[in-house]
DNA sequence: ATTATAATAAGAATGATTCTCAATATAGGA
DNA sequence: TCCTATATTGAGAATCATTCTTATTATAAT
């Protein structure tokens, strides 16, 4: 018997299309909330969970604040600022043959990899910069 | 005043050092206290936290089960096994010019990047065939 | 030796995530 | 439409990795 999405998959489902970055299941259990969709902690999570295996978004592990969600199960590659801690997309292509090439090197079967780059985005280097100049006069 | 490592933080760095794989805290804890080396578990973690940011080793994100730590600090790359979930190093060389390109493309200033290969490892794929092999006889 | 700082053990506290379970909703067949 | 089986929910309890607290012990420099 095939069901599909229930309601409050729904409205977590479109929460995540709609949104651009990366959130965890706290920050959408309080935005829906706040927007007056009322819907428990532990269905966010189950249907973050269960979005997932459906491949409809992915879950990632953030390297320093548990997991967070993005809206596209497309393998792509991502950003990380060290100084504010967001995730974001990176701008380039998947790479393909990068698994090609490993599955050759290593024996292994290779499904996929991901990318994470780190250093500091544009709005936190701005802040640091301004902060540098008022420390100097 | 600089202090040397203390006595509990040399065990934790020697047995990282002997290790081959990725470890956990927890691991880490049993390890040591199997081999007579009593150490609390609080103690671990904070030492294994204080070599990672002296750069003695490297605290990584797994996937699925919280955080493992890395015998070394060099950027490399990693393999995970989808079925054991086991994490080992990749066989191949860290690609700099990556991080170059990424920040002409992107607009950040980038640190560094991580490649997080996703498969099935050898002793997992042997398996998955000889359970296929007793299945179909 | 003395003193100040660093590090420890043990357990308590935290916090994110998962689990439990009674209640509710839904799909498909009679 | 009503019935039945299964899916899903909400609310809070439970779990589990990690961090914090605190009294005690070790260490380095004087």
């Amino acid at each position: 018997m095939i069901r599909k999405h229930s309601k409050q998959r729904t409205l977590v489902l479109n929460y995540m299309k709609q949104i651009t970055s990366h959130v965890s299941a706290e920050e959408v259990f309080e935005a829906l909330n706040q927007e007056g969709k009322a819907i428990s902690l532990a269905t966010v999570y189950r249907n973050l969970d269960i979005l997932s295996e459906m491949n409809e978004i992915k879950k990632i592990a953030h390297p320093v604040n548990g997991y967070v969600y993005d809206k596209t199960a497309e393998p792509h590659y991502h950003l990380r600022c060290v100084c504010c801690n967001r995730l974001f997309d990176a701008p380039n292509a998947y790479v393909k043959k990068l698994d090609t090439a490993m599955n050759e090197q290593s024996g292994w079967h290779i499904y996929s990899h991901s990318i994470l780059f780190e250093g500091v985005c544009p709005k936190c280097s701005n802040k640091a910069d301004a902060n540098n100049r008022s420390e100097r006069f």
